[in-house]
DNA sequence: CTGTTAGCGCCTTCAA
DNA sequence: TTGAAGGCGCTAACAG
């Protein structure tokens, strides 16, 4: 009985290496229930004694343990967020927003990256279970099947990107790829366009193939056969931008523009151009898909086809406390993609001269409407 | 007394909801320290029980509380990772290096990020307390002195990176910039530079302060003057750079180099003088620092000075290691950077001429040895 | 080598 | 309104 006590008052005033709710409550001459009270505001605490508490506390530098507290209270505090690639400069934007729209909802972050390894997926998934995250947004853009039955058993909120079960407790954000990937083309083809390539994203991930289609699909639209030759592989990272444009320069033929999954592969793409010598949009044409940060200050800046990271981020937040809250259980959230017009399209080879201005060689102005940097 | 056992076997066997190491026992026909010693692999245990254990885990899908499991046995797996800005480039590399080598240590990592808020900062540490995380790595290149103490005051083992206290259970990992930028000065002169300006970083982040000063003493050595005019303040952003070099432009006189404090800076810079139509590095030579994945298809490829992001990583886990273990009570780690050389870098305006090599135009081919991509 | 038991730090019924 | 007491799921002594 008098033996914790004892354990616990061994040492002189100063010793706070053990700093726990009992350490506070003695403090404050009150129960630890009151101290408890006091830190979750519930309302009922008598003021004089709640003041008596927080002197107690601020003199202590007392702080709860979030481990214990989560532990009897069932609630961690915790949203998950799984990404694929940190070092692609979409996923950090993405991170930020969702972390900022979590905190505003009184929720911390825990991240994890796949880099898009099956295995390490598993590992994510589990690390999320095992810390107890309230709900988990997957924003890898692509997931395993069997993987997601792990998450689903635990009946633990969730929300996917492009993909996902309709199973209830999950939602998916749905990505209109087609609004931007379409406006893109259309932008191409009213500049006389009509050889366009695509550099696509790796083939099992899934929104990667969507955009494939996106555009494929607005080939058609715009009334422009498709040449298989001009599809090629990438895998939306700069290495995979040059590799797949070298793929293209290799061609029997060259397109006038180039279309590609993400801004990486664009700004690879891009630098893969300047080495074979080409003027961008001269000679080529490019647009990317994301609009990341840098896409407004690669050389020529990036027509690219927007993805709001924000939106995406306070989406997924919004549908996971839906589901927490019960309100919500199974929804599909719409995401928009849209067109941003820069520097890196322009008049296909040819047209300038058709036109009788061949003497423009400058990307820095051009017969399109352009948006300022 | 059964009442216990009442509670958790009233539903069906079909109860995914409440899985604890109970449920696991029960399911074995063993105690639940029995299991609780297969999963941590205690080497006492019978081989066949054990099995039965792994069935039983594996039939129910059950993983471990770690909640429950970091309260009682005091440690969280968790190792802090504090960075000041996750959309500069830099910061996601850092912690993808981080991540690894704490998962090949058996930890886990908690990111936090301050915005260069010290409000931030204070909430970062806080967060990181909470969580009873058992190091944290302070990777801000700054921090103000008041919060240092709230986290030496709980002794939980820190690293920093260039200024930290001297108190035990914290290291300090001193970046070389003095190599580095030396090479770069020295790199610079060897070409003929004379006029060289300086973007720095924020005022008040230390490691700015350590660029710009082993800039200032390396000019020295090599007998150049240093400008002050030419000493412009950024804020390691893109902007920044476009800025600082708007600046640059406006000046009485162009200088013929420009070091920047860090590679968003440098390609901002990079930017701007696109936009004002002068080439690189035919009018200006340009040189980074930090060396991130996206110089090497900046266009031109931008010279850099490297600061080996798996290097600070492994420096850090190491050193919060040492803690844990109680090898090390304070220790500094040095971290060296040295210039990496593309094509931004050539002689300057003016020197071709006099060496009678005019004629060399593209960006491609110069005099000086260079990197390939 | 296995099972029983006492907490880890906290929240949350219950009486008072 | 406050305090006492019983767990949350797990590990780590301690007996057997």
């Amino acid at each position: 009985m008098a033996n914790k006590k004892n354990k616990r008052s061994t040492g002189s005033l100063k010793k706070p290496a053990l700093m726990d709710i009992r350490t506070v409550a003695e403090h404050a001459s009150v129960s630890i229930a009151t101290v408890s009270r006091t830190i979750n505001h519930v309302p009922t605490v008598n003021a004089k004694m709640a003041k008596r508490v927080w002197e107690a506390i601020r003199e202590l530098n007392y702080f709860p343990n979030t481990q214990a507290r989560a532990l009897v209270s069932g609630r961690s505090g915790l949203l998950g967020l799984i990404v694929s690639e940190i070092t692609n400069p979409f996923f950090p934007e993405l991170i930020q927003g969702f972390e900022d729209v979590a905190v505003e909802n009184g929720y911390e972050i825990l991240i994890s990256s796949t880099n898009y390894d099956p295995k390490r997926m598993s590992l994510c998934i589990r690390r999320m279970l095992e810390r107890k995250t309230e709900g988990v947004a997957v924003m890898t853009f692509g997931i395993e099947e069997p993987l997601l039955e792990q998450l689903a058993e635990r009946n633990i909120p969730m929300v996917f990107v492009d993909v996902g079960p309709d199973s209830p407790g999950t939602s998916v954000l749905k990505v209109d790829y087609h609004h931007g990937i379409r406006q893109g083309v259309q932008h191409l083809a009213a500049l006389g366009h009509r050889d366009i390539a695509f550099v696509s994203g790796p083939a099992r991930l899934h929104s990667a193939q969507s955009r494939l289609n996106a555009f494929s699909k607005s080939l058609n639209e715009c009334g422009i056969a498709l040449d298989p030759a001009w599809i090629v592989e990438g895998d939306h990272t700069l290495e995979g931008g040059i590799l797949a444009m070298e793929k293209l320069l290799a061609g029997d033929k060259l397109p006038t523009a180039v279309m590609c999954s993400n801004d990486m592969t664009a700004i690879g793409v891009l630098h893969k151009v300047y080495r074979a010598g080409l003027r961008i949009p001269d000679d080529l044409s490019i647009i990317g898909f994301d609009d990341i940060q840098m896409a407004r200050v690669t050389i020529p800046p990036l027509t690219s086809i927007q993805m709001s990271r924000l939106e995406l981020a306070r989406a997924a937040v919004t549908a996971l406390r839906a589901h927490l809250e019960g309100t919500e259980t199974h929804r599909e959230y719409k995401i928009d993609t849209h067109l941003v017009v820069r520097e890196s399209t322009g008049y296909p080879p040819g047209a300038m001269e058709h036109l009788q201005q061949s003497g423009q060689r400058n990307g820095q102005d051009s017969a399109v409407k352009r948006k300022k940097v």
